[in-house]
DNA sequence: TGTTGTTTACTTGCCA
DNA sequence: TGGCAAGTAAACAACA
């Protein structure tokens, strides 16, 4: 078990260390010291964008066979992060059931294609587990927060990303969107680890959580 | 027993 | 050609 436990480490820190190209993190995800260091100057021109349009529904008709779907150009941590910021928190079979709701290639019920979202809600430090489901199996699955950035703007003119952007920030000096989120964060860190750069765990609640909750983003 | 969650291993495609 | 990311397969444990 602990080699099991030492792995998941490992792995999710590589991870890290692919997606945030940050040097000298050896530091769990879930630590809010890690979190406080996070890059809050991004986070703040968070861009959310509006539900795009359900992919185009691509059929590549043949004659002899029945009509079969395009694949949509997204990875498998793209659609789940779709899913889950259109509905905020989803068990497994809610987000297998937005993906072949919106996509239709994924209406056929494949095991595989199930896996690999299975797969990369596990592998993958952008979602996070949340409690069990009030009803059935599994748990409530939420976008954590570095997801916020994970999604590009495809389909979209930079213009038009502009646009999204300006309609769901708070028009406010982008310092005092940090110092809120800042204390926001540090009013749930034990006082003597907020600034001594201690690694000790801490609860896992996200920067975007920090500043949802601060109500500097209107909408998600 | 089926679903969910985790992990490992392998293949494939892209890019420098 | 090697490294990397994504996708896939499969095994296994936990749980309702």
């Amino acid at each position: 078990m602990s080699v099991m436990a030492s792995k998941t480490v490992s792995e999710k820190a590589k991870w890290r260390r692919r997606k945030c190209s940050k040097p000298d993190e050896d530091n769990d995800c879930a630590s809010l010291a890690w979190l406080l260091n996070f890059r809050l100057d991004e986070f703040v021109n968070v861009k959310v964008p509006d539900d795009e349009p359900v992919e185009e529904l691509k059929v590549i008709v043949n004659p002899e066979s029945p009509p079969m779907f395009k694949k949509p150009p997204f990875t498998y941590p793209e659609l789940i992060e779709k899913a889950l910021r259109e509905r905020g928190e989803l068990t497994v079979s809610a987000i297998y059931q937005w993906i072949s709701d919106h996509y239709p290639y994924y209406k056929v019920n494949d095991e595989r294609w199930k896996n690999s979202v299975r797969h990369n809600l596990s592998i993958n430090p952008h979602f996070r587990k949340g409690a069990r489901a009030a009803q059935g199996a599994g748990h409530l699955w939420s976008l954590a927060a570095n997801a916020i950035d994970l999604l590009p703007l495809r389909n979209q003119s930079y213009d038009h990303a502009e646009e999204v952007v300006e309609a769901h920030v708070i028009d406010c000096p982008k310092v005092i969107v940090l110092d809120e989120a800042a204390i926001a964060a540090a009013s749930i860190i034990p006082d003597q680890d907020i600034f001594m750069g201690s690694t000790m765990f801490l609860n896992p609640v996200s920067t975007e959580q920090v500043v949802r909750e601060c109500g500097l983003i209107t909408s998600m």
